[in-house]
RNA sequence: GGUGCCAUAGCUCAGUUGGUAGAGCACAGGACUGAAAAUCCUGGUGUCCCUGGUUCGAUCCCGGGUGGCACCA
């Protein structure tokens, strides 16, 4: 029996959430996560987390799994999720997969290539080398050491620059040599769904969701996650401008105001990812019967295939 | 009621000594293989309030109107 992953995909705050959780219960099947932020244990009002009656509903998976102290990245992500796929194989013929995270739902589909991992010291020297002498320092480096690298890439974007250096220093070997960015095949089947909207209404769900993270008690949240405000995990919207309103840099109507205008940004950037891919069929969330439809079709093509 | 000032992008405003216009924010599109809710790139979206006049040509100058603000009654 062919085993299929079915992958509802969107913009932040559209009804990923409630959508995928009725497909779930319909199909009698659970629900893998592709949320670079709710994976974490701390942060969980400011990622919009499923309800706890919601994730009763349905077994959900890499939902507050990971604490932002560990080291975690889309590859990780991966591999984890290939795991916990092959398990629940056993068991289901069908498993959602739903989340904003783009670059996770890439991982799962088509796999990431394997590379070496960065030493902390390499990584911070990286980092001193692009504060210091700027980006042209690495560009200089990546233009000798990687030139293919350096041709394909983004020169103007420093993470990229830091990452084809760093990548150097550690293993001596350009980082084009192992980005090959062949596309992994995988062993079960996957039907696509993304789900867009009108801008106007998806903005208004966007400002409803952010009052009412407010109202849930975001500032205490993100007080009791003060401390560890450099950590990469909480350089996340509406983490970042709480920081700033508790810093006293903001007062609290703007730092609300900016969450909202960073997550409406934040929606048409996942937008952008997911009309990369082509084969994905695309519905507005209130299309219940049309995407159930879809999936049947899929699932029957599939088996007469 | 009188006088003065203002009216240009979704918002706040600049500007054109007369040749149909540009900043910031908002917004839109894109890139992206180990931080990805990160990081980076691109784009002005417009009856220049309406209406007459002057002019080869008016968003700009002049008259009238409408709306807003301020002050005086």
């Amino acid at each position: 029996m062919q085993k299929t992953l079915i992958v509802i995909a969107g913009p932040t705050a559209i009804g990923k959430t409630s959508l995928t959780i009725r497909l779930a219960r319909d199909y009698n099947s659970e629900i893998i996560s592709a949320d670079s932020r709710q994976i974490f244990k701390e942060m969980a009002i400011g990622t919009a987390v499923p309800e706890p009656e919601e994730l009763k509903t349905v077994p959900h998976h890499f939902i507050q799994n990971v604490s932002i102290h560990d080291d975690y990245n889309a590859s990780s992500y991966e591999h984890q999720a290939l795991a916990k796929l092959k398990e629940l194989f056993k068991v289901h013929d069908l498993i959602f997969m739903t989340g904003g995270s783009g670059m996770y739902i890439e991982a799962v589909c088509s796999g990431i290539d394997k590379m070496p991992n960065i030493k902390p010291q390499i990584r911070e020297k990286a980092s001193a080398l692009l504060k210091n002498n700027g980006k042209e320092a690495l560009q200089e480096i990546l233009k000798k050491a990687d030139p293919v690298y350096y041709s394909e890439t983004d020169i103007n974007n420093p993470a990229r620059l830091v990452r084809g250096v760093e990548m150097y220093w550690q293993t001596g070997k350009p980082f084009s040599f192992f980005r090959k960015k062949q596309p992994r095949p995988r062993d079960f089947n996957i039907i696509r769904i993304s789900l867009d909207t009108d801008r106007d209404v998806l903005h208004k769900r966007i400002n409803q969701r952010v009052d009412q993270m407010v109202a849930k008690g975001l500032i205490d949240e993100v007080k009791n996650l003060r401390q560890w405000q450099n950590l990469v995990p909480l350089k996340t919207v509406g983490y970042q401008e709480i920081f700033q309103y508790l810093n006293g840099a903001t007062s609290l109507d703007e730092a609300i105001e900016l969450i909202k205008r960073n997550t409406r940004r934040y929606a048409r950037k996942q937008l952008s990812w997911f009309r990369r891919n082509k084969v994905t069929s695309w519905f507005a969330p209130n299309e219940y019967e049309s995407i159930k439809k879809h999936i049947d079709d899929a699932i029957r093509q599939e088996k007469t295939l």
